[in-house]
DNA sequence: GACTTGACTAGAC
DNA sequence: AGTCTAGCCAAGT
């Protein structure tokens, strides 16, 4: 459900799933995760695209992300613009974010 | 059912 | 700010 142009974190996944301390589990499961499934807006919590054991996923995240409109700052995407706020969703944030 | 592994995080140096 | 360590949860052996 994560809107295209945003991403959310592992940690944040998980705490949607009622599991606030499972945002490592969230990575791990969706190591299988089924097609339809957004799973290069979800990064870790410095903004990185998270390693794992093929490096080639990595790189087709970042190409899809930059596919959105996501600007990466110094190979991070700036959390403060671009993580998606679930709870506002549908708000206007007019383009900017604030705290 | 116990042990290891990993697309994570938060806190301390 | 970058690096290291210790918890955490679920899956695969």
């Amino acid at each position: 459900m994560i809107p295209p142009g945003q991403v959310a974190t592992y940690g944040q996944i998980a705490a949607l799933a009622g599991r606030a301390r499972a945002a490592r589990a969230v990575g791990l499961v969706m190591r299988g995760c089924p097609p339809g499934v957004p799973w290069h807006r979800v990064i870790n919590h410095q903004g990185g695209i998270s390693k794992r054991a093929n490096a080639s996923g990595m790189l087709a995240q970042r190409v899809l992300l930059l596919g959105e409109g996501i600007r990466l700052r110094r190979g991070r995407v700036p959390l403060d613009r671009y993580r998606w706020d679930a709870h506002a969703r549908g708000r206007r944030t007019n383009g900017r974010r604030e705290a």
